[in-house]
DNA sequence: CTCAACAATATTGTATACGATTTTGTTCCG
DNA sequence: CGGAACAAAATCGTATACAATATTGTTGAG
């Protein structure tokens, strides 16, 4: 956990923290998010805690079960299939709009971004990775200059970070980072078109790479998982 | 306000009010949402009343002003822009998808629907009509069985009933039901792809019919809009 | 009379106390 | 010894108290 209490952690600072946490994996699916916990590491009381696993559970990364506590999510299968079709409408023409209005500063600023995931698979901090392999998309939206698709992006890059902890399944680990340089080509030569294209595939490798006709459904209860 | 004390309010019965009566235009954008006042006429303590206007800020409904309170949010034209730029992102398709999956029932539900919009015109309940019509679009989301999309539609629905009590410049109002009519058809002979297209036609005539070239944003704070 | 400074009021921000529910641990009967 | 009933502990749900901040009202000097 984060632990500096010399901080002024306000609500947004924590789901900003937590959010990262989930994200980067140091927070797998399930976790148990207990409230005094959570207020005793951040230093704050339970109330700033319960707002910000509020807005977390409105984002759908955590879980919030009456009297029982609030979880990492685990989303179904079901649930991991609708946030890439919902990715699969949003972000090829995102990807679109921003070779349109892409400038230098932004193209570095992609490239910079590519480097340092690089640096940081070369690192072995595969979490940070996966961060900033997110940011990749989340920044394209903003780069189209629509906050609204950016928010709706944004929680849809964090809900697949978790849908990869559960269904990746091993594979060729560097696909990512090609898919991200090949886009970053076609922004250069501002190829609307081809970027489009080039995301939209990039998303259905992304789906191909996971394990979602598994029946390995994350257990709703323990009970039923040992039933069989 | 609701006033009922009898019922067992709840933090999600409170949005589910709440956002109703603004959907609804008995809340108007820019009203104050106290949190005693609230508390007093839902018979609930502020806990449960900030809980509820958390989540509603999360859907950009409500804006917190940190120690100022609570407001109907405004959305300015740019956010209004960005709102139906995503809805032309997402409720196409989904109308294709809807179309494929449609049933007898989902078509009688639909119907009923366009129903009762003409009885709520008819009877002058113009804003339980505009609520219907919203109702008919997220419909459309769920008989495409896709309810992480749904939530986005959702939302992007209640926010562009803010942009229409903003924005909305007299004009026919009897085009919606129109398009609705049409769309219905569209579903009974399950044309998809004639479903995608009026669809995509009938947010472009929506966006047609409000005034977002004018000036007149929502004033950000009195002093700016009185000094002109 | 105008305006700035200050005081009073109202409202939100946060912490904490207490009650409700669930989970865990123990006991006692079969 | 096994298991159900009960007791204890932990955790969440809600209300309330108090502090921080903003707004409003008042006063007094110029």
């Amino acid at each position: 956990m984060s632990t500096i209490e010399t901080k002024p952690w306000t609500s947004e600072t924590v789901v900003a923290d937590l959010e990262r946490a989930i994200h980067e994996h140091r927070l797998p699916p399930g976790t148990k998010l207990g409230e005094d916990e959570l207020g005793d590491a951040y230093g704050i009381s339970r109330t700033i805690v319960r707002a910000a696993l509020l807005a977390l559970s409105h984002r759908h990364l955590v879980e919030l079960k009456r009297n029982r506590g609030a979880f990492v999510a685990q989303p179904s299968v079901r649930e991991a299939r609708e946030v890439f079709e919902a990715r699969a409408l949003l972000e090829p023409r995102t990807a679109h709009s921003a070779a349109l209005r892409m400038t230098d500063k932004d193209l570095a600023l992609l490239q910079a971004n590519i480097r340092d995931e690089h640096a940081a698979l070369d690192a072995g901090e595969s979490g940070r990775a996966l961060f900033l392999s997110g940011q990749f998309h989340v920044e394209i939206a903003r780069i189209a200059d629509q906050s609204t698709i950016e928010t709706f992006i944004s929680e849809l890059i964090s809900r697949s970070s978790l849908i990869i902890a559960l269904y990746w399944r091993r594979r060729a680990a560097l696909c990512e980072t090609q898919a991200h340089h090949a886009l970053l080509d076609a922004f250069a030569r501002k190829d609307a078109a081809a970027a489009e294209e080039l995301m939209k595939s990039h998303l259905l490798d992304l789906v191909a790479s996971l394990d979602l006709h598994n029946v390995s459904q994350p257990p709703t209860s323990l009970r039923e998982a040992l039933q069989r």
